[in-house]
DNA sequence: GTCTATATTGTGATAGAC
DNA sequence: GTCTATCACAATATAGAC
């Protein structure tokens, strides 16, 4: 019963150090992760790290792209399509996002903590990734509710959606609840982030 | 017009360095923070961090714990009181919280980030901080919508309060919005998460 | 208490044998 | 391609003069 995937077994060997630089990089951040860490996790000789990727902060340019992408790149396109209603691209994120994340639940805080280790090394890649203000969203949102800012209700369906996996060791901590049962919670909030959000929007 | 608190002013050397270490290690996290970092921003010698506190470690101690305070402090008490509503609980959580977090807007990623690095070194700390589970708060969620598991609405709220300043630093380089701007947009949410939450409490 | 100089250790990277 | 051994430098910490 082997549950964990084993990057020891029959991967190549860049392969399997590009797959241990992930987890550790997304679990400790650059800052704290030696190479030697990723090495032992990858089950390979130390020298092999700079032999294939040439230095730490190369493998990890490597990873924060992929990890960005995941988070990133979906938001830009649905928040941008002019067909579809707010309901429909808050569902659409809603039910993206929470799926990418149970499978990668490391990712946000990662990301974010790289982000504001270095905002400027980034600045660029996340502008052209993604355009918030003035996407069809942004004024929908504006048209629906012209007496609240829109960026209150960006805020509060990231927060919904993304918050959950940040407090999560957090949350581990104060309650106790398993893991299992944590993924059980963030399916159900697939469904229920859009129910909510209807609320807020009509809230008065 | 010096409007950044000068900390090589006229403080005692301790506090000077205390003061520093407070602002480099939530900015930065633990490990991609330099003794000399603290130093410099401290405007004293290196030797004399050692002399005072001993190590990193140690300077490090005082700093989080005093974050970790500040951050779950509040919470607790409120939760448990037996004699204020849902409603009361939460705008009372929301306005401290949004409060506190707009003169510590780092703390959060902060405490989230090294609780990750470290999640066994403040177990303890957290379980007697935080009587979340069978909490009065969390007996009124249950009594209110018997249909959806309380920790959901925890999570909202805490979502709701925490996240634009964990996302910040991704906000501000997608929309560009000015500090002041945001300071202003944290300070309006006081009240609306009050009136969003309810919403969300009676949404079906 | 504060400084300069230095010891000590940790960590990224490479040389060179196989 | 992979390994062992080692280098080079960065970072924490301390010794000892003042």
């Amino acid at each position: 019963m082997a549950k964990k995937k084993d990057i020891t077994g029959d991967l190549s060997t860049e392969e399997k150090i590009k797959e241990a630089a992930r987890q550790v990089f997304t679990k400790k951040g650059y800052a704290a992760t030696r190479t030697r860490d990723i090495a032992e996790e990858a089950g390979i000789n130390l020298a092999l790290l700079n032999y294939y990727f040439r230095s730490k902060e190369k493998l990890f340019e490597i990873v924060i792209m992929e990890k960005m992408q995941l988070l990133l790149g979906k938001i830009g396109p649905v928040l941008t399509d002019e067909k579809t209603t707010i309901e429909e691209k808050v569902e659409d994120i809603s039910e993206h996002y929470i799926s990418t994340l149970i499978a990668n639940p490391d990712i946000p805080l990662f990301v974010l903590g790289e982000i504001r280790n270095n905002p400027e090394k980034f600045a660029n890649l996340i502008m052209t990734k993604t355009k918030i203000v003035n996407s069809a969203f942004f004024k929908q949102l504006a048209a629906r509710r012209p007496d609240i800012d829109p960026l209150h209700f960006i805020f509060n369906m990231l927060g919904l959606i993304i918050f959950p996996f940040i407090g999560k060791p957090l949350i581990q901590l104060i309650t106790g609840i398993p893991s299992e049962r944590a993924v059980v919670l963030m399916n159900e909030r697939k469904k229920l982030i859009k129910t909510w959000f209807q609320a807020m929007l009509d809230a008065k």
